[in-house]
DNA sequence: GTGAAAGCGCTAACAT
DNA sequence: ATGTTAGCGCTTTCAC
């Protein structure tokens, strides 16, 4: 195989512009102490010339790589893809990564790497060593990993962690799990359900108690009580039937659930199904995650939409300010979600439940429909 | 920022082995001339100290850049994301792509391209500085267009066209999509279905004629007559829309209808439940791609499952053949899809239709629900 | 079969 | 404000 050469270098550019390569290094990167005038001659050779720096050779003397590696979980990742369940969580994240990355010069490599496995650390090394990114992403639940952001740290790399509030290196960002699970729990709570259960995710994900906590308080908020009603999952479908299943097997059934991911929700609908409940009318479903198993759910499921993209796009921007030396946020990044209504929910059935509703009605306003 | 230097280099595995640097990067790259038991200490020394070669490093000085770039349409795939109407595509892409890169040391990046835009040319030139791919994977529209593959062929790199059969430098990959388009044709007419609608894709894409061929093939073959039952769409929702009223409004309507995309697909749901159809009954839908949207439509669609995945591990597999000096295959090379049968397509509704049944019966062997 | 030297395209550090 | 020099980690070329 031929060697194959940049067509165009700095040399070059450096040539027709009838200057010293350093010039035209400082121009490309807008480092100052270069008059206007220069800038100029510069930008035009490289205009002129089709110029485009190679990002092998920046990274070779630099201290930059223009690389950001997104780091999911390889065997969830694979997972799902496998099975097709239509959750788009990777898609999203480039979505979001991607383009923002391209604003800026930089590109964005996916990276599957085990968390539970002996070898993260040799993996990540390797990742590491491979493609010396200037940035991490890391998303549940690598982003709470201290064996990961440790080694991140030491090599001097910018941590973006998606989903961790936990001390550690990096900068945090959620998509404000607490308030959403208030949020969907307020909705429930506004429809006029009384016994509002919530499916956790797995209990090594922080989001996972940040959402109990937030459902907690909005249950306790509005004079309910919360006895019975959680019930735990880890994020798989099988889990997500036993779970469902324990919330409706007790003397005062939930009338509502929020489910803490999509394939519990796939879970919850089947095992509704499988016992003639009706949606929204027997039983209101709300799911925390809006994937396309969701959307297109029948009936569609009312959802938090969880903004992947965006909190992705802003990780990118953290990283790469970062690496410009800006200082990061003190504080946690957090980007807000959305509760999409749609008919998966609604005011419980009238019947026994009613004639025990307290006396405050349901407030119409917050139950509108979007 | 710190100068970040990589921790272990191939001098460190050279002193540890006590050879010269030439050794080690023989033994890296699987070279000649070296003898088993200075390729074990060097093998040794490589794990000893965790080395893993920079690919930054290797694409300056060597030919290789360990980069695999996979291109799509920019405005397609942005559309998709944003909308998430649960289009998989780049999903799959990355999974078949991204694993079977890792499996020989490859990355896989993803890159955005317009191809209907004045600066394809310039976008794809900046994408090939930046990145020095040793391969693009090319999708269609992009595979199709010459002036991509000749820009990719005089940098010397490596190419893959998916859904392509066109001269051109390379090597063609594709789903087969005439006989796909034949196999979903049969289907239909074994459940004795005579008037069997094709709404195609956009002419601008290749596989869009073959659809159309194989869908004549397998219609002539059946003895059925195809007056009047190709509607052309250009993938879009809306032209779904057109496309499914045009076989519904005619003296002799289609009963089933092959639609090429997704998209459409949901188009040809809305058309006939706003004509109040009922899927199977009144009208069989055959969907051509197996996307989230079409498998939890309700009812869930019958669909050929394009191996997207697949197809573009298949890409990468070419590729790197190819850079290692092998000869690519003379023959495109065929990916088969299968049909998912699911609960949108049965026989055609009890009437005036079937007294006219031709004497041949449906074969019921074919009909079997997977 | 193995090693030494040269250089890939670029930037950091140090001149001027 | 601009230029010069010395590598970054690796592969290529060529000598041994």
């Amino acid at each position: 195989m031929a060697r194959r050469r940049q067509s165009v270098t700095i040399k070059h550019v450096a040539a027709d512009a009838g200057v010293s390569l350093q010039t035209v290094s400082r121009v490309i990167n807008n480092e100052p102490n270069v008059r206007p005038e220069m800038q100029k001659r510069v930008r035009d050779s490289i205009e002129k010339l089709g110029y485009v720096p190679s990002i092998a050779a920046q990274r070779m003397s630099g201290s930059r790589s223009y690389l950001i590696m997104a780091l999911n979980d390889r065997e969830r990742t694979i997972a799902d893809w496998r099975d097709q369940h239509g959750t788009d969580w990777v898609d999203q994240m480039l979505l979001g990564g991607m383009l923002k990355c391209a604003e800026h010069g930089y590109r964005m490599i996916v990276e599957l790497i085990d968390t539970h496995s002996d070898h993260v650390e040799r993996e990540l090394l390797a990742a590491i060593a491979a493609i010396q990114p200037d940035g991490v992403i890391l998303t549940p639940p690598h982003s709470q990993n201290p064996v990961i952001t440790r080694i991140l740290d030491k090599h001097n790399i910018s941590i973006a962690r998606i989903g961790s509030l936990k001390e550690g290196p990096g900068f945090s960002l959620t998509m404000d799990d607490e308030g959403a699970a208030r949020l969907a729990t307020e909705h429930l709570a506004a429809l006029g359900h009384r016994r509002i259960g919530l499916i956790a995710g797995a209990r090594d994900y922080e989001l996972s108690g940040w959402r109990i906590d937030g459902w907690c308080a909005a249950m306790a908020d509005a004079g309910l009580d919360s006895e019975g009603l959680l019930a735990e999952g880890d994020f798989s479908y099988e889990s997500g039937l036993t779970a469902t299943a324990a919330l409706l097997d007790q003397p005062d059934p939930a009338t509502a659930i929020i489910v803490s991911n999509d394939q519990m929700t796939r879970a919850a609908l089947d095992v509704a199904k499988q016992r003639g409940l009706i949606i929204p009318d027997d039983l209101s479903i709300l799911s925390f995650d809006d994937t396309p198993v969701v959307r297109f759910a029948q009936p569609p499921l009312t959802a938090i939409q969880q903004p992947i993209a965006e909190v992705t796009a802003r990780a990118v921007e953290l990283i790469i300010a970062d690496r410009r030396g800006q200082k990061p946020p003190e504080e946690p990044v957090v980007v807000p979600v959305r509760l999409i209504e749609r008919t998966s929910t609604a005011s419980p059935a009238i019947g026994v439940e009613s004639a025990s509703l307290p006396s405050e009605p349901p407030s119409p306003s917050a139950a509108q429909s979007g």
